[in-house]
DNA sequence: TTTTTATTTTAAATTATTTTAAATTATTTT
DNA sequence: AAAATAATTTAAAATAATTTAAAATAAAAA
Protein backbone atom coordinates (compact mmCIF):
# COMPACT_ATOMS: atom_id res chain seq x y z
CA UNK A 1 0.00 0.00 0.00
CA UNK A 2 2.62 2.14 1.04
CA UNK A 3 4.59 1.16 -2.15
CA UNK A 4 1.76 1.48 -4.29
CA UNK A 5 1.50 5.13 -3.46
CA UNK A 6 5.00 5.86 -3.43
CA UNK A 7 5.13 4.61 -6.96
CA UNK A 8 1.89 6.94 -8.04
CA UNK A 9 3.50 9.69 -6.70
CA UNK A 10 6.80 8.72 -8.54
CA UNK A 11 4.47 8.46 -11.61
CA UNK A 12 3.04 11.85 -11.51
CA UNK A 13 6.86 13.33 -10.34
CA UNK A 14 8.08 11.97 -13.74
CA UNK A 15 5.63 13.45 -15.56
CA UNK A 16 5.67 16.99 -14.15
CA UNK A 17 9.27 16.62 -14.69
CA UNK A 18 8.62 15.25 -18.30
CA UNK A 19 6.36 18.11 -19.27
CA UNK A 20 8.71 20.34 -18.09
CA UNK A 21 12.13 19.32 -19.82
CA UNK A 22 9.40 19.22 -22.74
CA UNK A 23 8.26 22.75 -22.25
CA UNK A 24 11.84 23.77 -22.01
CA UNK A 25 13.31 21.92 -25.07
CA UNK A 26 15.34 20.48 -22.36
CA UNK A 27 16.40 16.92 -23.50
CA UNK A 28 15.18 13.69 -21.06
CA UNK A 29 18.55 12.47 -20.08
CA UNK A 30 18.55 8.96 -18.48
CA UNK A 31 20.67 10.21 -16.05
CA UNK A 32 17.93 13.00 -15.39
CA UNK A 33 15.39 10.31 -14.62
CA UNK A 34 17.18 8.24 -12.25
CA UNK A 35 18.75 11.39 -10.13
CA UNK A 36 14.62 12.41 -9.67
CA UNK A 37 14.41 8.65 -8.88
CA UNK A 38 16.62 8.32 -6.27
CA UNK A 39 15.55 11.82 -4.84
CA UNK A 40 11.77 10.32 -4.43
CA UNK A 41 13.42 7.47 -2.73
CA UNK A 42 14.46 10.21 -0.48
CA UNK A 43 13.11 11.33 2.80
CA UNK A 44 14.21 14.17 4.45
CA UNK A 45 17.20 15.93 3.89
CA UNK A 46 20.03 15.80 1.76
CA UNK A 47 23.02 17.59 0.58
CA UNK A 48 24.81 16.98 -3.36
CA UNK A 49 27.59 15.24 -1.63
CA UNK A 50 25.04 12.53 -0.10
CA UNK A 51 23.58 11.75 -2.77
CA UNK A 52 26.42 11.50 -4.94
CA UNK A 53 27.93 8.25 -2.48
CA UNK A 54 24.50 7.00 -2.61
CA UNK A 55 24.23 6.95 -6.32
CA UNK A 56 27.43 5.63 -6.35
CA UNK A 57 26.73 2.69 -4.11
CA UNK A 58 23.68 1.90 -5.95
CA UNK A 59 24.09 0.77 -9.64
CA UNK A 60 24.42 4.39 -11.09
CA UNK A 61 26.54 6.65 -10.63
CA UNK A 62 26.33 10.39 -12.27
CA UNK A 63 29.08 13.10 -12.04
CA UNK A 64 28.85 16.19 -9.64
CA UNK A 65 28.81 18.50 -12.30
CA UNK A 66 25.33 16.85 -13.76
CA UNK A 67 23.50 16.79 -10.19
CA UNK A 68 24.21 20.49 -9.96
CA UNK A 69 22.55 21.14 -12.92
CA UNK A 70 19.86 18.77 -12.99
CA UNK A 71 19.25 19.80 -9.04
CA UNK A 72 19.04 23.56 -10.23
CA UNK A 73 16.11 22.25 -13.47
CA UNK A 74 14.19 20.44 -10.28
CA UNK A 75 14.48 23.28 -8.26
CA UNK A 76 12.94 25.43 -11.37
CA UNK A 77 9.52 23.16 -11.86
CA UNK A 78 9.51 22.95 -8.11
CA UNK A 79 10.23 19.19 -7.54
CA UNK A 80 12.70 19.86 -5.61
CA UNK A 81 13.11 22.78 -2.32
CA UNK A 82 16.22 24.12 -1.38
CA UNK A 83 17.58 25.14 2.36
CA UNK A 84 20.80 26.88 3.85
CA UNK A 85 20.67 26.02 7.46
CA UNK A 86 23.63 28.31 8.18
CA UNK A 87 26.19 25.54 7.41
CA UNK A 88 27.99 25.61 4.48
CA UNK A 89 26.08 23.70 2.74
CA UNK A 90 22.98 23.37 0.60
CA UNK A 91 20.30 21.38 1.35
CA UNK A 92 17.54 19.79 -0.71
CA UNK A 93 14.34 17.42 -0.05
CA UNK A 94 11.72 17.04 -2.74
CA UNK A 95 9.11 18.64 -2.47
CA UNK A 96 6.03 17.07 -4.85
CA UNK A 97 2.58 15.66 -2.61
CA UNK A 98 4.82 16.40 0.47
CA UNK A 99 3.16 18.89 2.95
CA UNK A 100 4.58 22.55 2.87
CA UNK A 101 6.15 23.16 5.93
CA UNK A 102 8.58 25.07 8.37
CA UNK A 103 11.46 23.78 10.27
CA UNK A 104 13.72 23.43 13.57
CA UNK A 105 17.06 22.85 13.80
CA UNK A 106 18.81 21.52 16.65
CA UNK A 107 21.72 23.66 17.33
CA UNK A 108 23.42 20.58 19.67
CA UNK A 109 22.67 17.71 17.27
CA UNK A 110 21.80 19.27 13.83
CA UNK A 111 18.74 17.56 13.90
CA UNK A 112 16.14 18.48 11.53
CA UNK A 113 12.70 18.93 12.71
CA UNK A 114 9.53 19.67 10.42
CA UNK A 115 6.41 21.85 11.37
CA UNK A 116 3.55 23.45 9.85
CA UNK A 117 1.74 26.75 11.00
CA UNK A 118 -0.55 28.37 8.94
CA UNK A 119 -0.32 31.89 10.63
CA UNK A 120 2.83 31.83 8.51
CA UNK A 121 -0.12 32.56 5.74
CA UNK A 122 -1.19 35.81 7.28
CA UNK A 123 2.15 37.49 8.09
CA UNK A 124 2.85 36.79 4.53
CA UNK A 125 0.11 38.47 3.37
CA UNK A 126 0.93 41.10 5.70
CA UNK A 127 4.55 41.68 4.55
CA UNK A 128 3.02 41.61 1.01
CA UNK A 129 0.54 44.76 1.81
CA UNK A 130 3.15 46.51 3.86
CA UNK A 131 6.32 46.12 1.58
CA UNK A 132 4.09 46.16 -1.67
CA UNK A 133 5.79 43.05 -3.02
CA UNK A 134 5.01 39.69 -4.43
CA UNK A 135 5.90 36.73 -2.64
CA UNK A 136 6.95 33.80 -3.92
CA UNK A 137 8.30 31.36 -1.45
CA UNK A 138 9.86 31.69 2.34
CA UNK A 139 12.22 30.39 4.25
CA UNK A 140 11.23 29.97 7.95
CA UNK A 141 13.21 28.38 10.41
CA UNK A 142 13.86 27.99 14.68
CA UNK A 143 16.97 27.14 15.92
CA UNK A 144 17.59 25.73 19.75
CA UNK A 145 17.82 22.30 21.28
CA UNK A 146 15.78 19.47 21.91
CA UNK A 147 14.38 18.76 25.11
CA UNK A 148 16.24 15.88 25.62
CA UNK A 149 19.28 17.59 24.67
CA UNK A 150 19.13 19.12 27.77
CA UNK A 151 18.65 16.34 30.82
CA UNK B 1 21.44 64.19 17.83
CA UNK B 2 21.53 61.45 16.05
CA UNK B 3 25.24 61.19 16.00
CA UNK B 4 24.73 61.52 20.01
CA UNK B 5 22.52 59.21 19.76
CA UNK B 6 24.84 56.57 18.01
CA UNK B 7 27.51 57.56 20.19
CA UNK B 8 25.72 56.36 23.06
CA UNK B 9 24.92 53.23 21.12
CA UNK B 10 28.37 52.41 20.40
CA UNK B 11 29.81 53.46 23.80
CA UNK B 12 27.24 50.47 24.84
CA UNK B 13 28.19 48.49 22.43
CA UNK B 14 31.74 48.85 23.54
CA UNK B 15 31.14 48.15 26.92
CA UNK B 16 29.22 44.74 26.18
CA UNK B 17 32.16 43.50 24.16
CA UNK B 18 34.76 44.52 26.84
CA UNK B 19 32.57 42.69 29.62
CA UNK B 20 32.04 39.22 26.92
CA UNK B 21 35.56 39.30 26.25
CA UNK B 22 36.56 39.77 29.76
CA UNK B 23 34.52 37.23 31.08
CA UNK B 24 35.50 34.42 28.54
CA UNK B 25 39.68 35.78 29.07
CA UNK B 26 40.04 36.99 25.57
CA UNK B 27 42.21 39.71 24.89
CA UNK B 28 41.10 43.21 24.28
CA UNK B 29 42.84 43.82 21.01
CA UNK B 30 42.75 47.15 18.81
CA UNK B 31 41.46 45.20 16.02
CA UNK B 32 38.41 43.29 17.63
CA UNK B 33 37.29 47.36 18.89
CA UNK B 34 37.95 48.47 15.21
CA UNK B 35 35.95 46.15 13.65
CA UNK B 36 33.02 46.46 16.18
CA UNK B 37 33.28 50.10 15.41
CA UNK B 38 33.45 49.55 11.77
CA UNK B 39 30.25 47.67 12.08
CA UNK B 40 28.32 49.43 14.41
CA UNK B 41 28.51 52.50 11.28
CA UNK B 42 27.47 50.22 8.68
CA UNK B 43 23.58 50.29 8.31
CA UNK B 44 21.75 47.33 6.60
CA UNK B 45 24.13 44.04 5.43
CA UNK B 46 27.64 42.85 4.91
CA UNK B 47 29.67 40.52 3.78
CA UNK B 48 33.15 39.71 5.13
CA UNK B 49 35.11 40.33 1.45
CA UNK B 50 32.88 44.24 1.29
CA UNK B 51 34.14 44.41 5.67
CA UNK B 52 37.29 43.81 4.64
CA UNK B 53 37.67 45.92 1.55
CA UNK B 54 35.70 48.93 3.36
CA UNK B 55 38.48 49.03 6.25
CA UNK B 56 40.82 48.85 3.92
CA UNK B 57 39.53 52.52 2.13
CA UNK B 58 39.84 53.65 5.48
CA UNK B 59 42.74 54.09 7.52
CA UNK B 60 42.45 50.78 9.59
CA UNK B 61 43.34 46.96 7.47
CA UNK B 62 42.70 43.98 9.29
CA UNK B 63 43.39 40.58 7.97
CA UNK B 64 40.55 38.98 6.38
CA UNK B 65 41.29 36.00 8.82
CA UNK B 66 41.05 38.32 11.65
CA UNK B 67 37.50 39.39 10.66
CA UNK B 68 36.14 35.83 10.64
CA UNK B 69 37.25 34.93 13.93
CA UNK B 70 36.26 38.43 15.23
CA UNK B 71 32.86 38.23 13.25
CA UNK B 72 32.83 34.76 15.64
CA UNK B 73 32.67 36.65 18.65
CA UNK B 74 30.17 38.71 17.59
CA UNK B 75 28.19 36.28 16.97
CA UNK B 76 28.34 34.42 20.22
CA UNK B 77 27.78 37.76 22.36
CA UNK B 78 24.81 38.73 20.07
CA UNK B 79 25.94 41.94 18.70
CA UNK B 80 26.05 40.87 15.53
CA UNK B 81 23.70 38.82 13.18
CA UNK B 82 24.33 36.46 10.48
CA UNK B 83 22.11 35.48 7.47
CA UNK B 84 22.31 33.06 4.67
CA UNK B 85 20.26 34.60 1.64
CA UNK B 86 20.45 31.63 -0.34
CA UNK B 87 23.83 33.19 -2.05
CA UNK B 88 26.86 31.83 -2.03
CA UNK B 89 28.46 34.20 1.08
CA UNK B 90 26.85 35.08 4.47
CA UNK B 91 25.42 38.42 5.35
CA UNK B 92 25.98 40.14 8.76
CA UNK B 93 24.23 43.06 10.59
CA UNK B 94 24.81 44.65 13.85
CA UNK B 95 22.28 43.69 16.06
CA UNK B 96 21.88 45.67 19.45
CA UNK B 97 18.99 48.39 19.84
CA UNK B 98 17.92 47.60 16.51
CA UNK B 99 14.67 45.91 16.64
CA UNK B 100 14.44 42.81 16.06
CA UNK B 101 12.68 41.90 12.42
CA UNK B 102 13.20 39.45 9.44
CA UNK B 103 13.36 40.39 5.90
CA UNK B 104 12.00 40.11 2.34
CA UNK B 105 14.67 39.30 -0.56
CA UNK B 106 13.68 40.42 -4.22
CA UNK B 107 14.78 37.77 -6.38
CA UNK B 108 15.16 39.87 -9.21
CA UNK B 109 17.52 42.66 -7.66
CA UNK B 110 19.15 41.20 -4.47
CA UNK B 111 17.29 44.11 -2.63
CA UNK B 112 17.15 43.10 0.90
CA UNK B 113 13.80 44.95 3.10
CA UNK B 114 12.84 44.48 6.59
CA UNK B 115 9.40 43.59 8.99
CA UNK B 116 8.68 42.89 12.21
CA UNK B 117 5.68 40.86 12.60
CA UNK B 118 4.59 39.86 16.35
CA UNK B 119 2.71 36.81 14.62
CA UNK B 120 5.94 35.30 14.73
CA UNK B 121 6.54 34.83 18.36
CA UNK B 122 2.80 32.96 18.58
CA UNK B 123 4.06 30.30 15.81
CA UNK B 124 7.67 29.99 17.82
CA UNK B 125 5.51 29.34 21.41
CA UNK B 126 3.68 26.82 19.38
CA UNK B 127 6.22 24.87 17.91
CA UNK B 128 8.37 24.76 21.00
CA UNK B 129 5.01 23.11 22.45
CA UNK B 130 4.35 21.14 19.68
CA UNK B 131 8.27 19.66 19.05
CA UNK B 132 8.78 19.81 22.33
CA UNK B 133 11.65 22.16 22.27
CA UNK B 134 13.58 25.24 23.26
CA UNK B 135 13.66 27.76 20.55
CA UNK B 136 16.97 30.26 20.85
CA UNK B 137 16.53 32.27 17.50
CA UNK B 138 14.68 32.34 14.40
CA UNK B 139 15.10 32.70 10.37
CA UNK B 140 12.62 34.47 8.47
CA UNK B 141 12.84 35.20 5.35
CA UNK B 142 10.34 35.84 1.88
CA UNK B 143 11.23 35.73 -1.27
CA UNK B 144 9.33 37.16 -4.25
CA UNK B 145 9.92 40.24 -6.29
CA UNK B 146 9.78 43.89 -5.40
CA UNK B 147 6.39 45.33 -7.47
CA UNK B 148 8.57 48.39 -9.03
CA UNK B 149 10.28 45.63 -10.89
CA UNK B 150 7.06 44.11 -12.12
CA UNK B 151 5.88 47.33 -14.29
C1' DT C 1 60.80 44.46 32.01
C1' DT C 2 60.64 39.91 30.84
C1' DT C 3 57.98 36.02 30.04
C1' DT C 4 53.98 33.75 28.69
C1' DT C 5 50.47 32.83 25.68
C1' DA C 6 46.56 34.56 22.92
C1' DT C 7 46.00 36.85 18.70
C1' DT C 8 47.16 38.47 14.15
C1' DT C 9 48.97 37.65 9.83
C1' DT C 10 50.27 35.44 5.60
C1' DA C 11 49.95 31.64 3.02
C1' DA C 12 48.40 27.28 2.16
C1' DA C 13 44.52 24.01 2.62
C1' DT C 14 39.81 22.83 2.33
C1' DT C 15 35.01 22.76 0.91
C1' DA C 16 31.21 23.72 -2.00
C1' DT C 17 30.16 25.00 -6.35
C1' DT C 18 30.90 26.60 -11.21
C1' DT C 19 33.17 26.52 -15.47
C1' DT C 20 35.60 24.49 -19.37
C1' DA C 21 36.58 21.58 -23.05
C1' DA C 22 36.35 17.15 -24.85
C1' DA C 23 33.53 13.05 -25.30
C1' DT C 24 28.96 11.29 -25.49
C1' DT C 25 24.29 10.84 -26.77
C1' DA C 26 19.26 12.40 -27.48
C1' DT C 27 16.93 14.35 -31.07
C1' DT C 28 16.33 16.13 -35.73
C1' DT C 29 17.11 15.75 -40.41
C1' DT C 30 17.81 13.20 -44.35
C1' DA D 1 17.80 3.79 -40.31
C1' DA D 2 21.94 6.48 -40.70
C1' DA D 3 24.07 10.75 -40.48
C1' DA D 4 24.18 15.38 -38.75
C1' DT D 5 23.34 18.54 -34.91
C1' DA D 6 23.48 20.39 -30.82
C1' DA D 7 22.48 19.66 -25.89
C1' DT D 8 24.32 17.10 -22.14
C1' DT D 9 27.60 14.57 -19.45
C1' DT D 10 31.99 14.10 -17.67
C1' DA D 11 36.47 14.85 -15.47
C1' DA D 12 39.35 18.15 -14.42
C1' DA D 13 40.53 22.74 -13.60
C1' DA D 14 38.97 27.14 -11.73
C1' DT D 15 36.77 29.95 -8.38
C1' DA D 16 34.86 31.67 -4.05
C1' DA D 17 34.22 31.49 0.79
C1' DT D 18 36.06 29.98 4.72
C1' DT D 19 39.35 27.42 7.76
C1' DT D 20 43.74 26.03 9.25
C1' DA D 21 48.83 26.17 10.25
C1' DA D 22 52.98 28.31 11.31
C1' DA D 23 55.56 32.23 12.19
C1' DA D 24 55.38 37.00 13.91
C1' DT D 25 53.37 40.18 17.13
C1' DA D 26 51.51 42.09 21.20
C1' DA D 27 48.36 41.95 25.55
C1' DA D 28 48.50 40.43 30.06
C1' DA D 29 50.85 38.24 33.97
C1' DA D 30 54.81 37.80 36.79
Amino acid sequence: MKNKKQKDTFDSVKKLFTEYLEGRGHRKTPERFTILKEIYATEGHFDIETLYIRMKNNKYRVSRATLYNTIELLLDCNLVTKHQFGNNCAQFERSFKFKQHDHFVCLEDGKVMEFCDPRIQEIQKAVEELLGVDVTYHSLTFYGKCKKEQE
